[in-house]
DNA sequence: TGAGCGATGTATCAGTCCGATACATCTGGG
DNA sequence: CCCAGATGTATCGGACTGATACATCGCTCA
């Protein structure tokens, strides 16, 4: 049941796991994470919520203000034990359903929360998916030297060239992990030493 | 009912222009046509082959070798009046839904048959899409001073460098179509002067 | 004061699309 | 001859989206 969508669980914990919200806001927070693209609909998020409820990894205390004020219809949800757990689990995984698209940008998001060994893996993974790509990409150019289009031989140009600035962009990462493995300078972490658990969710 | 997707409506119209071909060559042309990622299943292909098929747009001769050879159960679909047409419709279009990221893409593969003003807009409309994402993850980062993780902050400062590159990409394309209606000269297009209607479909 | 109105907030559903799978035929190598 | 792998057509369960519905909040303007 929990195997449905995998990267919105993960998402959903990973928020979670900041600070507790409800819905709405995990659903804006949402679209920085998994980029401005990507938007995930309610028709997701909701259910995703509903079975992480179920499966006690997380809960609602709809208790709180109780006190006589307006009892708005929110619920605030928030990491249980076992959700934590899952959570810790999920992002120790690493495997290689973490080099795709769309799975790549959320456990990179929360690579502050992400042990070092696991994220050189995850940079290293998904940079041979991409160089894969750039293979095929690559000799499918120099097959098409059949009749194709300048136009879509410029879209192709085009893509290559993206994926060749991602590799770039994967490989200064690589070594930045690497250095930060064997000195840890404070090089691209605000929260260096200390390992999260950081709760401070003052809103307004 | 031929309102359903779209893209690939027009993928498949526009591939079967440039020849007639049968179903699993075509899907293995559209992974070329709509990037080496976006690749489309036979469970969305051969419905819309089907639907294409209702609507009178494409037609399958498969009286053809019946003297006796081997009858294969080979399905080779090639363009109708009808289809043409429509293809011609479509291509002229250039609406707002060409801005979007997949339907762009296709858009852009298929511009030797397309219009040259159409381009133009196509190519406008796309940046302008593009500028405004631009705006909106801007904002977001300096709203997000609030407290991001780094990891976060360097995943929305690439998206956000991969966005202005593309947009510099299409200025270029812009500025040389420009030119292309003023002075024409053989910059992108294989076939410069004719309009299209070059149907040399010789295929081994 | 309160009427409007956009943002906030929760929830559902029909329709669409994908991944997996099944099945059949063709081709070439051992 | 036989098998493996490419070619080829087709379908289905289940996930995901976009649209929609509904309710409340907080702001502004007359």
């Amino acid at each position: 049941m929990s195997r449905k969508s995998g990267v919105l669980e993960l998402a959903v914990l990973g928020l979670l796991h900041e600070s507790p919200m409800h819905g709405y806001e995990l659903s804006k927070r949402l679209k920085g994470v998994l980029g401005p693209l990507r938007a995930i609909s309610y028709g997701s998020l909701y259910p995703c919520l509903s079975s992480l409820l179920d499966a006690g990894f997380i809960t609602t205390d709809d208790s709180a203000s109780e006190s006589g004020a307006g009892r708005r219809k929110k619920h605030v949800y928030k990491l249980t034990a076992d959700g934590k757990e899952r959570l810790q689990e999920q992002l120790a995984e690493g495997g290689p359903s973490s080099w795709d698209d769309e799975s790549f940008d959320v456990r990179f998001a929360f690579f502050g929360q992400t042990d070092a060994a696991v994220r050189l893996r995850i940079l290293e993974g998904r940079r041979s998916r991409l160089e894969e790509r750039q293979e095929n990409v690559t000799s499918a150019l120099s097959r098409a030297r059949e009749r194709v289009d300048s136009y879509t031989l410029e879209l192709q140009r085009h893509g290559l060239e993206s994926v060749e600035r991602e590799v770039r962009w994967l490989e200064e990462l690589i070594a930045t992990e690497r250095d930060g493995v064997a000195a840890r300078p404070h090089r691209l972490n605000t929260t260096p030493a200390t390992t999260g658990t950081a709760i401070e969710g003052e809103d307004s």
